[in-house]
DNA sequence: CACTTGTTTCAGAAGTTTCTGAAACTTCGA
DNA sequence: TCGAAGTTTCAGAAACTTCTGAAACAAGTG
């Protein structure tokens, strides 16, 4: 028996004397899993690794070696450094060091708790998909505000406008909502009360 | 001149003769955002030239028809055919019959309400990306509830439980709010004082 | 019918993204 | 100083997506 026992190698003992046919169910679950939520990660424009890399580390919770990562996925260890390296970024995986002094590798263990995993996908993803609407918008504009235009020129000024004060306006809503954190769950049934006396 | 004039022909007669460089700028002005509505499509995961499309007709808001759009854009013939067929299927651009009856071609003119877009967008979105979730996750669960399980199986279960339940909660949210239409407006207001208590 | 317009399909071109595999380099502990 | 682990970089392979261009078809008009 290896003296550092992953739930890899204990699950790899397994499958090969037969006697614990239950971790084999687990992992079974967990491959579905890590293959569906890699699937959403391409929707979500995530490498597809990174988002296996985490769906791994988040469902079975313990720390793993970027070793067992790779051997795990089928991944080449560039690919899990890099991968690794942008998960500790964005905060979903933390470096983690083992009592064990012999073991001189890093551990990855991922974030648990489902509130701030869909926080973060949250955050990365209005940076990406949200934010430049509002500061390039305005670069569209035909003139600066204020200088004279032609019939034209105020149609598409306006529309450009129109857009950006959406823009500003869910913008604001997301930093209301960023803020309240898990504030958000109790809110929401108040703000369905609120919506059901505005309409 | 041309029996048909559209904003294209005019454009291009303008910079024959130099006579209304105004209109020039308008048009520089809309290419730049066709190029930005275009680069921020390809991260919403919609094919570049739909999104170009839409630009277009959004932003020049008057009906063109499909060989005006394949010229400004040089799209080839099926590529704009199918584009703006997915767009009317999305509510986005919809096919107007001009008066003039010498004219046999279909026009299309994009929605102009700037709410409706955002909300199609989002809806379309949502669809893609957030539904499979509460419709696949439980088939990554070990077992069925009530049977009885390891501790792995229990650990295991309980994660995909918990993201079920977050998606839930964020899917009635979302049904709460894509209800309320306008209204979220007004009810944004009052989400943030409502947070400001709860917090 | 001849003609215009639009739709659909598809093979292949072109472009883009993602990943690998290797190599060079850094860190750090024994 | 040696060796193990990790990082970084990059050329090229592989896979995937998107678009074109052509062709066959449908529908409607004069």
């Amino acid at each position: 028996m290896a003296s550092r026992p992953t739930s890899l190698q204990t699950a790899a003992a397994a499958r090969v004397d037969d006697a614990l046919p239950v971790i084999d169910e687990i992992r079974a679950a967990q491959d579905r899993f890590i293959q569906f939520w890699g699937e959403m990660g391409t929707r979500w424009g995530v490498q597809r690794s990174m988002t296996e890399v985490h769906a791994l580390l988040f469902i079975s919770g313990e720390p793993l070696s970027a070793e067992d990562i790779m051997e795990r996925l089928s991944i080449s260890r560039g690919s899990v450094s890099t991968t690794l390296k942008q998960l500790a970024e964005w905060g979903l995986v933390q470096r983690v060091r083992l009592k064990d002094r012999a073991d001189r590798r890093d551990y990855h263990q991922a974030e648990q708790d489902v509130w701030k995993l869909f926080y973060t996908i949250l955050r990365a993803r209005k940076r990406r998909e949200f934010d430049p609407l509002v500061e390039e918008l305005g670069g569209c504009r035909v003139a600066q505000k204020g200088s004279r235009k032609s019939d034209g020129s105020k149609q598409h000024d306006q529309k450009i406008d129109e857009l950006l004060e959406l823009c500003k306006f869910f913008d604001g809503l997301a930093n209301t909502v960023s803020k309240s954190g898990k504030g958000i769950e109790r809110a929401s049934k108040l703000l369905a009360r609120v919506l059901g006396v505005v309409r």
